[in-house]
DNA sequence: CGTTCCGGTTGATTCATGTCAAGGAAGCGA
DNA sequence: TCGCTTCCTTGACATGAATCAACCGGAACG
């Protein structure tokens, strides 16, 4: 690599300690020298544009991203298919697990708005992983949540309905806002219903539907993107109804 | 096998390079003596029987495992729901991957006939790949191969058809054997019609009448659990169909 | 300031697939 | 061999969600 991304400048360089999402972030963990070694390999935060590629589908693997602002949509086209999204990145969460191994990429990552990432290039990263266990843990955990986040998805998209979906859908930004410090009842739904219908496996009228109708049962209200839960338990009830589909026997 | 797992006996030890999948397995690549190392901590293949489980849902996560022969598979029980099926394991693969960083099991992993696993206390398989970066590498490798499995199935269960769930399904299991050695032609199903529908998230009723479709047509024959593909490219063709559901557009 | 486009909503209709039900075949223990 | 059980198949029917279609409101644009 003989780009000569402004190394000179330790002044302007990336200081994961002063991070608001440094406790949620990759280096979780690492003693002060270990996180210098890992700022170093940090390219300064990247901006986004709406609708701009992070990853193109097909593009060559290099690197990590971690999203520091913002939000993007993964998703994979396939043959003569529609787009499917299949994972959606709020700040802190890691894109491009994915691709590890690989030497191209397995779908696109694309803004949903205005968006900040760091960039780990991969090689340095491993480089980095091999002096630093706690790293080299951090990275296991978060390739392993990932599996266990889409075990969960999978479960969701074979044996549910569409209201339990939804309302399983609400309550994972709802947390994932939460822990990020944001309101867990109040957010913004930076994705289009389009988007939410492909990522359940929902027509987006079945979306626009169901929301419109637990709407009018009172538990949230949508305006536009904007999501107010007001029954977080009728919600987390309907989340864990035993009885999805061919639940039969 | 009669075998008394007698860890006294070197010569009894278990010699990845004698194994047949020595070429799918974990340890492939390593050097002779990095290989030594990565035997010594491997435990003797442990025998299943049917019905018997590797992993309980909620034990405490210690090993990984990988298939030496039959064939497991992993179910989550969800809150009074029907156990939902995810993940299917035959010879070579990898199991508990999605442990990793957890203290417990998230789901229980279950023979589906005679099995023999290899453990690998993942304690010191960690210590192992801090010494081994080709090690490290494979298990990188292995768990974001799994993230893109996982990918593709959440593709699957979202847009696309029973019939195309079953078609990918087949074909899918047919690659698996193929690349062991296998007939891709012809093989065993050791899975029921009821795990093979929690897992496509289909009705069992729904998998018996589309394989009976699929015989008529004559792409398939199914006797019971025994699977003969004559029309691999009708499959495909299937498989790969633009038009799933909420194609529309 | 109209036009166009995009995202969203809503209604009518269709269809794939789930559910219920009955019965058959195969494996297994007594 | 008999009964029991588990797995599978097949049919009839019900229904949730997709599809098709029309329309609305706001944003972008000439």
């Amino acid at each position: 690599m003989t780009l000569v991304p402004s190394r000179r400048q330790p002044a302007n360089a990336t200081r994961c300690e002063r991070c608001t999402l440094h406790a949620r972030c990759l280096p979780l963990g690492l003693e002060l020298d270990a996180l210098e070694s890992f700022e170093a390999i940090v390219q300064n935060p990247r901006p986004l544009k709406r609708g701009e590629a992070l990853v193109r589908q097909g593009g060559t693997f290099e690197s990590l991203f971690v999203v520091r602002s913002g939000s993007l949509k993964q998703s994979v086209a396939q043959e003569g298919q529609r787009d499917q999204v299949t994972h959606f990145y709020l700040p802190g969460e890691v894109v491009g697990l994915d691709g590890i191994g690989e030497t191209i990429c397995y779908g696109s990552v694309v803004a949903m708005e205005s968006t900040f990432v760091c960039e780990l290039p991969f090689g340095r990263l491993e480089d980095l992983a091999e002096q630093l266990p706690k790293l080299r843990g951090q990275l296991y955990r978060c390739m392993s949540r990932e599996l266990r986040n889409d075990q969960r998805m999978m479960c969701l998209l074979s044996g549910r309905t569409a209201d339990q979906r939804l309302a399983s859908f609400m309550l994972g930004l709802s947390e994932r806002f939460r822990v990020r410090g944001f309101s867990p009842y109040r957010f913004h739904l930076s994705m289009s219903r389009s988007d939410i219908g492909s990522y359940l496996g929902l027509a987006l009228e079945t979306v626009s539907r169901v929301l419109a109708r637990f709407q009018q049962q009172g538990m949230v209200t949508v305006a536009g993107r904007e999501l107010t839960i007001h029954e977080m338990e009728a919600l987390v009830a309907l989340a864990e109804e035993g009885v999805g589909r061919h639940s039969g026997g």
